[in-house]
DNA sequence: CAGAATCCTATGTGATACTG
DNA sequence: CAGTATCACATAGGATTCTG
């Protein structure tokens, strides 16, 4: 529970893991999706996913410029409903105080 | 989305619902089941669950001591199959590093 | 018995500049 | 293009003491 909660309790983290969910994106294509996202933050969390293995990176290196993938594992997938549910529970209930 | 988790993501409230989900609880009763939470926090977490409205607060005071018993609302027994079922995808997911 | 107030520390978060 | 490093700040969390 705990260790749940510390995973989609932190910033950002929901937001990305809906944003994946649609489809697999690069990194930028990210950053520019959840704009008021910090890179450096993006990056923290991102590497927070990994290391949980909700999500999946893969790198090539074409040309000279990098190319940095993410997509959620199926692990990750296996989290969706629940994110999605805590979305639409919130949509229902909360007013925007907080 | 967001204010889904500032809620649930806050520290003993996935727990403090659990525990009063089972049934409703003095504060006292709240604060032993909960041993390692401080009193300060339980205080605070439960008076956020107040203001949002997921549990519900009864006071009286008898003889020379109060008694305030928390329980969930409805709107609270509305959140709780969500809970549960974080708990139960973080315990069939998630090892114990975090 | 419940709860508020105070203080202190750790952690999360954000802006910015730098590297390969 | 992705990612790192540094700094600076805000906020969450915890120990303790006080009040009705």
């Amino acid at each position: 529970m705990e260790a749940t909660t510390s995973l989609i309790g932190r910033k950002w983290v929901p937001t990305i893991l809906l944003t994946l969910d649609a489809s697999p994106k690069r990194f930028g294509a990210l950053k520019s999706e959840i704009a008021d996202c910090s890179k450096k933050m993006l990056i923290q969390q991102l590497n927070l996913l990994l290391e949980n293995n909700l999500v999946i990176n893969i790198k090539t290196v074409d040309n000279n410029s990098t190319e940095s993938t993410y997509m959620l594992s199926s692990m990750g997938q296996s989290l969706m409903p629940i994110v999605k549910s805590m979305r639409n529970w919130g949509n229902n209930n909360l007013a925007c105080e907080r």
